[in-house]
DNA sequence: ATTCAGATTGCAACCGGTTGCAAAAATTGT
DNA sequence: ACAATTTTTGCAACCGGTTGCAATCTGAAT
């Protein structure tokens, strides 16, 4: 069906390793046959069989993008990063969806027999389980977004979600509030856990506050709604950290509709800083995590454990940044 | 490095071919061999190699998923769904974001050079060019969302846009407004123009009817915004059919901050039914596109063109439905 | 026990490339 | 013009599988 190399070859009369090494750098071909050999692979057509190659070389450009955040906006965003970098260098992400997803086992053998050079597990929700999974079976593997470790066993990008949490309390305590809420994300999140530690810690060592906590089921929209109409219907405290930005515009709109209104009646802060955190309407004070970082750090991870594959775990944080809008009162 | 058909052959005491046939299905194995076999692969961790296979069977099971719309939310729920459907079936999407690429020959090349079995073309806003470049070397392909046509050169599954805008029409007009605005997308999609025809259709026919029209950017939230804040500077219409939910989600956000509201000052009606419009505080009337069916009906046609690679180019169309929410005026 | 069809097996060639090696060609120095 | 290098080239084996074919094995029927 495809042009082949060999057809190339005797086209430009010369041999299949002349034609071979035209398309592959640092190879030693003659101008002269290189022009041939351009010549007949133009005519006919031709561009080398990359999984072929792989074969023999043990590369295949091809990596594991895994994910099962198909529902928060921000990953669009970060999909797009993602794709878009990968595609600068060269390589090419294999998507996989791993919603409802549990058993790391099936995932981790559909990757090896599509032999990904590395995989990069985007998602602050996923078990450390996917990750690791992955780098037991030797392939080089970075967690974005995933939780920082002072000894992580696998490469980890991404922010500290303890120091994001003590920046929330330490805004929200600028702001003169004494009545404090933790909104947190679902409780098994390793993310929502270490929030809750770092925002805890301040509120804690501030005195004369008084502090409520409860948890979201999901990252999501409808989650943070149900959440923050539940705290209004008890006394509900007069500012609070949502788990993210999706939530907090849940918490936004439970507000609204119960005829109250941010900043005035109750402060927000979110997480993330995602792309409708902006919108004029939303106004979304929020904690920026620089995502686009973190997508070309994660990249850059993975490339360089590409080449050594037994390099040593390494964690990458990144600061994150208080974005000041609209939904808490002024300092 | 992984482990190979030989070691796992050599281990169970039988053949290459038996080692092969056993993971091949239709093929001849006792079932002592196989139990052999397998036994032996477990105990290796042997998993067979797909791209080695894909050399003489000629099927990889690489789908091509590409995109240029990372910027709409609707589309993360639309790689949701692809993702989930493909992996369901057994198939790969290798993800390719096409933002700011103009030329389809370079990732034609690409998805040759990794030999995809299909591609699946996920846009209204990327040129037809791309899914042509694709048929045209004979790469079966299918363009979900994209334009309908009597006698289409491609494979392609979406909505009549046209319809959609004549639905629009009817239903502004049954809520009684006089004057009516076109508020569409880029001029240049195919999916504004077909809107518009429909629409205007509709209100042409319509006694006594003012119509106005005007074009945003882009179908997102900024450009919704400017386009609305514009109108909002002369004389606006009553009501606004908007290209898309991000763009009415702008519009709306522009009418608030002039101190309108929807439904009482202006009416919106958008279109896709994303899962933002359903948000307590967007509540956007909307036309529902029936994703998932488009999804499925997509993955299921470029399936089919696998079996029968010169299968005759067909459209397939779905319906879309008024979801009445709170941006128009009751009827 | 013999025959025979059907099932199972291994051999070997092939898929589309890459690459070490030795031979051939081109270049350099004298 | 000749030897010593350096570059370029083709051969052939290999990457990890699949598959047509002929040989072998199996079990049922005679």
């Amino acid at each position: 069906m495809a042009v082949t190399l060999k057809e190339v070859a005797e086209r430009a009369g010369v041999s299949r390793s002349a034609v071979s090494r035209t398309y592959t750098d640092g190879a030693s071909v003659s101008p002269k046959t290189r022009k041939k050999v351009e010549k007949a692979a133009k005519e006919l057509g031709y561009s080398p069989n990359a999984l072929a190659s792989s074969l023999t070389t043990g590369r295949t450009k091809l990596i594991g993008l895994i994910s099962n955040n198909f529902h928060n906006p921000l990953f669009l965003e970060v999909f797009d990063l993602f794709t878009r970098r990968l595609q600068e260098k060269g390589l090419r992400p294999l998507l996989v969806n791993l919603t409802d997803e549990t058993d790391p086992e099936s995932s981790l053998r559909m990757l090896k027999q599509y032999s990904v050079d590395g995989v990069i597990v985007a998602s602050s929700t996923l078990s450390p389980e996917f990750a690791k999974a992955f780098h037991d079976a030797k392939i080089p593997v970075v967690h974005s977004f995933g939780r920082f470790a002072s000894a992580p066993d696998v490469h980890v990008v991404g922010v500290d979600n303890v120091e994001c949490g003590r920046m929330a309390a330490r805004t929200l305590l600028a702001r003169g509030y004494k009545y404090i809420g933790f909104l947190g994300g679902p409780k098994g999140a390793t993310s929502t856990v270490d929030r809750r530690a770092g925002f805890l810690e301040v509120i804690w060592q501030a005195k004369g506050i008084k502090v409520k906590e409860s948890n979201a089921a999901a990252y999501s929209f409808e989650a943070g709604r149900t959440a923050m109409l539940k705290e209004l219907k008890g006394t509900h405290a007069e500012a609070y950290f949502c788990g993210d930005d999706v939530m907090s515009i849940g918490a936004l709109s439970a507000i609204n509709s119960s005829g109250l209104s941010a900043p005035k009646d109750i402060g927000i802060i979110g997480l993330n800083d995602m792309e409708m955190a902006k919108w004029e309407n939303i106004d979304l004070t929020t904690i920026r995590q620089p995502i686009k970082q973190i997508v070309d750090s994660s990249v850059e991870l993975v490339m360089a454990a590409l080449e050594d594959s037994n390099r040593h775990p390494e964690a990458r944080l990144f600061s994150c940044q208080v974005i000041e809008r609209g939904t808490l009162r002024p300092i």
